[in-house]
RNA sequence: ACCCCAUAAU
């Protein structure tokens, strides 16, 4: 069953929800019962994919059946209550948590991280608020994710100002703000155009790094992908391409939203002889470019007021049969 | 480390 859990999950990951389906189907004829990892798999699954209903449906599957293995778990609820909400239910979400509590299930934190979020990110931020009293009122502690999700609600707000004493008082808790956190902030002061922020933040996160590292806590190529923007959002494309070489030192290979973060970075200083250094550098690393990559590219040259150049990619784009949309 | 929440590319 294991085995097949993570084939679906790589299926779901890659919205590929009919043959995640199919495997599904599959995994049952052949005997093997699911658990409930496999529905909370195909959960989020729909859920990303955008199709809410299906997901709900899936609950009800599970709640039907009588298999101790596949009973709806917090998780599960955790996954159908972000994809409802992502998928613009906020209702049939917070129906839900009478549903799981009715079905003898306590939210948990993520429970109500996910809600705060659903409701931060559309802008209703004394809502969110209250959720994250009553995660109090549980006698839940909020987590790094709650204030995270907190963070980058002021940040959206544009107030810079909270979001940062908000930092600082977790620093004071003993809880010192991670990469994640970091570049909350830094995205934040990046639309406020407080440049000079940047830099100090960027420092900052560089030396956590610094310190996971130390820890023998492994980064991964998101991490480093955030340090990546972070620094193109500096206006500072030489220092990202640093963290390149420093990821390469942590034997981790750049994937495509790095070498396009970097390649839209010297689009913007209008270093197109550089973005297209990058472009061959990462053919040569056997990174396939995406629509995305070209897009940067076509912006860049247009910017740049290279339209024929900008024009040549569009036909690179048709050879390597990626569709321009 | 089979599955859940904040932050990465136009």
């Amino acid at each position: 069953a294991v085995c097949y859990n993570s084939v679906i999950n790589g299926f779901c990951e890659q919205g590929q929800m009919q043959a995640a389906m199919q495997i599904f189907q599959v995994m049952k004829d052949k005997g093997c019962q699911p658990t409930s990892s496999t529905f909370n798999t195909l959960i989020k699954g729909y859920g990303l994919s955008g199709q809410p209903l299906e997901a709900k449906q899936l609950l009800n599957e599970m709640a039907k059946q009588d298999n101790k293995k596949a009973k709806p778990n917090v998780r599960t609820y955790n996954m159908l209550l972000n994809a409802l909400s992502r998928n613009g239910n906020l209702d049939d979400a917070l129906n839900l948590i009478a549903l799981m509590r009715a079905d003898g299930v306590n939210p948990n934190v993520v429970t109500y991280n996910t809600m705060a979020n659903a409701f931060a990110k559309k802008g209703l931020t004394s809502k969110a608020e209250s959720v994250i009293r009553e995660m109090q009122s549980s006698k839940l502690r909020p987590s790094e994710h709650t204030c995270g999700i907190v963070i980058n609600g002021l940040c959206e707000e544009g107030d810079t100002e909270r979001a940062l004493a908000l930092v600082q008082r977790m620093n004071l808790q003993g809880i010192p703000p991670n990469l994640v956190i970091l570049n909350t902030l830094l995205k934040g002061y990046g639309r406020a155009l407080q440049f000079h922020r940047v830099e100090q933040v960027l420092e900052k996160a560089k030396s956590v790094l610094q310190q996971m590292l130390e820890a023998g806590i492994s980064a991964d190529v998101t991490i480093y992908g955030i340090l990546v923007k972070g620094y193109v959002r500096a206006q500072d494309p030489q220092k990202a391409e640093s963290v390149v070489q420093d990821m390469r030192g942590q034997g981790l290979a750049p994937n495509v939203i790095i070498y396009t973060t970097i390649i839209s970075g010297w689009c913007n200083a209008g270093r197109m002889d550089d973005a297209l250094r990058i472009y061959t550098e990462m053919a040569e690393h056997h990174v396939a470019p995406n629509s995305r990559t070209f897009q940067t590219l076509i912006w860049g040259f247009s910017e740049a007021k290279l339209p024929n150049k900008a024009e040549e990619v569009l036909q690179l784009m048709e050879v390597q049969r990626i569709s321009a949309k």
